[in-house]
DNA sequence: GGGATTACGATACTATACGTTCCGTTCTTA
DNA sequence: TAAGAACGGAACGTATAGTATCGTAATCCC
């Protein structure tokens, strides 16, 4: 295992290592985690099988490098929760029009059902990307927007859901459109303590 | 293609018919679709791999009726919609937590996203699934407990997206006991035409 | 009841595809 | 220029899908 700096001989060469990467997101996007084979990835990227056993052990920890790649999503404080969540889904679903992620996190959200491996990556990653909007929420409950005793993780699911529902269910792009709607909704809701 | 009625010789097997689906509801939820093979599906069912291709042709159809034998959305209809919604929902979680259909169905989705022969026969069962729901809502909007626009499928989502977010990400059984909030929070937004 | 017919479970077989390792070559450093 | 490490490609062994075949068991029809 020799790092950088301490060696003599060829270096490895950074170009290999992200045409690996691109290359294995673009494979998870089109088959999937399961169907991902270490021999694909080594001929889409032009590389040697070797060249990737030499960087990562397995094909877990590609992936896992992999899909940290993927951008995450952007917060956004406008000093209104509304403003905020509007505008920080519509990052999102451009992030799902945009990259492969729309069609990797079902897959990868399919394979964590039963590879343990895979869950005890995931899990963090998932929990990671909430973050943002849980601050937001946060935000909204320290300025009154929201009630103090709001559940943050029940009203984050109330926005997200309904989107990721569309994601995994209906087909790949999901019109930024109803956002508005989904957050005007679910605000309406959230906002008023009691009817 | 020999059917019943046709034949002398000896008929096929309904017990080794069962056998073989349950076989593959169990494989299906252990090890996910893309790992399920023919050979492990006739061996957990105590039978000979040509038994299992004299009946279907391939592992696809073979998955589509095993996953049309797990039981359906119980309709509700109780003259209010926060009360069907509530109870269709419980049994949604009661059915996912006794059976495998919580390992099965984000198995399937997230196959769904790169498999078309499984996007075919996939999204017409989830439409289905969604209809006892949108029924109760369009009940409500018949009694006037919900506005004449509403957009019975972005309402549906509002109700069901919360729920598949936490089976999809968070893996363990749902606490029915999230139904009530999720429901009183989603119908306070859709109630109400403008705030 | 007996013969014909079909399904049964088991096993052998072929082709394919994968993970992993090895090899001759190329690149970089000292 | 020699040494060392990484490179791409190819070779090797393993596993699995799918098919064919075996002897046996069950059912229908005469």
């Amino acid at each position: 295992m020799s790092e950088a700096g301490t060696s003599a001989g060829r270096p490895r060469s950074e170009e290999a290592h992200q045409a690996i990467l691109d290359a294995t997101l673009e494979l998870l996007a089109e088959v999937g985690f399961s169907a991902l084979t270490v021999e694909g990835v080594a001929q889409r990227a032009g590389v040697g099988k070797a060249t990737i056993y030499r960087r990562w052990a397995a094909k877990l920890p590609l992936v896992i490098e992999a899909f940290n790649q993927l951008p995450g999503l952007e917060e956004a404080d406008t000093g209104n929760v509304v403003d905020d969540l509007k505008q920080m889904l519509q990052s999102y679903l451009q992030l799902f029009n945009s990259t492969p992620l729309a069609t990797v996190l079902p897959s990868l959200a399919g394979e964590r059902a039963h590879n343990t491996d895979l869950t005890a990556l995931f899990d963090p990653v998932t929990k990671q990307r909430r973050q943002p909007l849980i601050r937001a929420l946060e935000r909204g409950v320290e300025r009154g927007e929201l009630p103090k005793d709001l559940d943050l993780d029940l009203a984050a699911d109330l926005i997200v859901g309904p989107i990721a529902v569309r994601l995994f269910f209906t087909g790949r792009k999901v019109n930024p459109r109803i956002v508005g709607p989904i957050v005007d909704l679910a605000l309406r809701g959230l906002a008023n303590p009691r009817p």
